[in-house]
DNA sequence: ATTATATGACACCTTTTGGTTTCGTGTCAA
DNA sequence: TTGACACGAAACCAAAAGGTGTCATATAAT
């Protein structure tokens, strides 16, 4: 276990469209549960589940202020994804190299 | 509609760990189904299916060669996801550029 | 021509997911 | 202290996801 205990993974969390739109949403600034689902045509409830799939992978953190529950984006959890598509990205940029060196002979052969 | 035909997006296809996986193994050299299903402990039809999810995502590739099908890694289709991210990273980057400052800040201190 | 291989298409099943409604409890305000 | 508000928990539901087994078909090999 590394810093949070992630029961959901970051790619588990992130891959429903509502939860998206709830880290874009959080990522502007920290807010509470209902003031969160005036934004989405779905029940509060709904909302609180997707909020606690997110908690739970790390990527928002909440926190109690009297009788109503804030939550504000935690960027850090998606250190996992970024690292996982690091490795990707090795492939496309040789693909892109390659392309880059063929246009760059073409170059020279129309010289 | 940008360029592949996404009917699944990548965000859902990578949700999954036995597609991650197919990814990776994808990755190193292209393979036939068959091959590729003796990698893991489910069934050719599941690998299959998964494939097609991957395909649909446009993170895979398939080309029939003769009686079999041959799968690759197309990791242009990570392309999304990427930028997704770079959104993200600004937050964190943010936090980190803080971060920093107040250790120098310390140091200075300390001097 | 016959047999073996590689694969997709179905039909089907079970679990997970995203959603709802209802209810209980803690907290703030009058 | 009596409402009103903010929220989580629980019970429930339909649809999607991840599997399986069987069958049909195209291609390769004998």
């Amino acid at each position: 276990m590394t810093v949070s205990s992630t029961k959901h993974d970051v790619f588990q969390a992130i891959a429903d469209p509502t939860r998206r739109e709830l880290l874009s949403l959080l990522a502007e600034k920290e807010m509470s549960v209902t003031i969160i689902s005036d934004h989405f045509p779905i029940t509060r409830t709904a909302v609180s589940k997707h909020l606690r799939v997110l908690s739970e992978a790390g990527l928002v953190t909440e926190q109690k202020v009297g009788r109503e529950t804030r939550y504000k984006l935690q960027p850090e959890g998606l250190r996992e994804l970024k690292q996982w598509l690091a490795y990707y990205e090795r492939f496309w940029d040789k693909k892109l190299t390659a392309l880059k060196n063929f246009v760059e002979i073409k170059d020279i052969e129309h010289n």
